[in-house]
DNA sequence: GTGAAAGCGCTAACAC
DNA sequence: GTGTTAGCGCTTTCAC
């Protein structure tokens, strides 16, 4: 009925209750009789004690608390992102706070007031509107913050992500490579580097291959499965069958492209050749199977995490430290050879 | 660089703690003079002081955490359930803390004493393994728990949960509505009363119209794309055009039957209805879109919120309370009217 | 109206 | 080896 805490265990073992919480943290400082150890053992055990988590913390111990905050929790990116994330908690016997702040920078503000108030031991931010002071401010009060995905270039945080450079000319090159050479491009509104990069590679690879740039295929707008759709819809009116291949920003546009395409009554990868960019669950079970480009998402959060747990031990965050990793193509069928 | 707290706050306002704290919440004995009252907010405001909820919580207080205990975060369901959650959470100021057991029994309880260690106010659990013994004896602890979408029969534990049992009659009698007289259905592996509950509105409501139960056209497995997909490759080997619809008992399922269907050069409406049941989000953007059955998960999650906000106001949890939704049939344009 | 002081559950010097 | 004590940041009697 009543909490049972750390004088409840001392009393019923007859031992103080600094006894109990050195059996509690047998790391530092074990020196103590077997016999006293059991005693204490046995009666946490009668009863069932648990230490509370916040009190220990209170006094300068951690909160085993993550935070993530994320622009999109309906995106299975970050969906990925944070399933993968929460595997890592859960094996350190973390808790993970999920937060979406829904693109909004206002929504991501109070997110981060409260984990702050919460004194997570560090927050894991794909940020929709942050600025470097902000940021520094908020590591200045103690906080380690560790940017994922997308960066804020004066910020003096570390941050990791996919090289997206890199995914944009691997999926470029792969499609050169099948013989295409009219390679359409649906992309981001453009307001994350993420996108931006990404853009770049399919540009550079081209002019790299000898291939002219044609501004009339690539269209611009959200990352949804329905702005895909509408955009291939506008390519595949507008272009007819000036282009023989598309690469998509990411898998759910290219999904949504897949469908415009089917819709017409033509055929992937017969007539069109999709590659998208994530590497989303969804993507291997669309109908063809989605070739695409995936992102590091695993080693991403293995690494923010790391950096959160050194940052937390040594008192202080590393300053700014660029972290890329390379991104992988991924073969499926919904690309073919030509020519 | 140094944490602010509420010591700094009263110095800097020339003030004693306990008046910033009564600051804090005006809501209870704000008898103050209007010049104390800036004086302090103004301190507050420049030194941007933000109270630990922690130390807060300690006293007395609740953490403003909610645990998610369920089975699956790769579930499409379950990550609606998530989402709805966080976004009621947000609206309160509430961190939502999301655990997924992974279907197993020991990954839930080592969750649930992570979560009883944070103290949260409360836990939603969608439970894998727990039996009424251990669930009461949480809420003897004191912890605040509500199952939602599984029942545990013995526990002394509010539940909410979808009325799947009308899902089950909704959709059979929709398909019935529409002149299909065989009716295949493919369904979970009976471990879940959800399960359960939506096979025995499709014998019902079969039986109810005259119709024959054939055992040959129910298929059984696990609850995901693949064998939705598997079963069906089944149902249309063996019973050819024994059957013209089928029943899935989830969104996911349905959509691999779908699958299976296409590539088998078949099409759905035209040769096979097929309706699900969850009205997951990607059923609106298959091809073609998926009838469905929806389940009131906003409600659900909505209704668990308040049970355990009152219970921690009232100290107590109400007893066991069964709190059942309506379904709703979400028409669009995998099923069709035959003969 | 406001301050002093006790105490929430725990850890970590410091004694002995 | 083990107990005593102070204190983490806060709220809440109880004085004044």
């Amino acid at each position: 009925m009543k909490k049972v805490t750390i004088k409840d265990v001392a009393e019923r073992a007859g031992v103080s209750t600094s006894t109990v919480s050195r059996v509690l943290s047998p790391q530092i400082n074990n020196y103590m009789r077997k016999e006293t150890r059991e005693k204490v053992l046995r009666a946490i055990e009668e009863l069932d004690y648990r230490p509370d988590i916040r009190a220990q913390s209170l006094r300068g111990m951690r909160t085993r608390i993550i935070g993530l905050v994320m622009p999109d929790a309906l995106n299975p990116f970050y969906q990925e992102l944070a399933y993968v994330l929460e595997e890592i908690c859960y094996r350190e016997r973390y808790g993970l706070l999920v937060c979406s702040s829904k693109n909004s920078p206002t929504r991501e503000l109070t997110y981060i007031d409260l984990l702050e108030r919460q004194k997570v031991d560090g927050i894991i931010l794909s940020t929709v509107g942050l600025n470097e002071t902000k940021l520094n401010s908020l590591t200045k009060r103690g906080i380690p913050i560790v940017l994922v995905d997308r960066d804020v270039p004066g910020a003096d945080i570390p941050v990791m992500f996919t090289n997206n450079y890199m995914g944009g000319c691997q999926a470029t090159q792969y499609l050169i490579d099948l013989g295409h050479k009219k390679i359409a491009c649906i992309i981001g509104e453009m307001n994350t580097l993420s996108s931006i990069n990404r853009l770049k590679g399919y540009y550079d690879t081209l002019q790299k291959n000898g291939l002219e740039i044609d501004k009339k295929l690539i269209k611009k707008g959200k990352l949804t499965f329905k702005d895909g759709y509408r955009l291939m819809k506008e390519l595949l009116r507008k272009s007819g069958d000036d282009f023989t291949a598309v690469f998509c920003v990411n898998d759910i546009v290219a999904l949504g492209a897949m469908r415009a395409i089917q819709e017409k009554g033509k055929n992937v990868p017969s007539d069109y050749s999709v590659i998208g960019f994530d590497n989303i669950s969804l993507s291997s079970i669309s109908n063809p199977p989605l070739t695409t480009i995936a992102q590091p998402i695993k080693e991403i959060a293995q690494a923010a995490f790391k950096t959160i747990k050194r940052a937390k031990r040594q008192g202080s965050l590393k300053k700014k430290e660029h972290k890329f990793w390379d991104t992988k193509l991924i073969v499926r069928e919904s690309c073919r050879k030509i020519g």
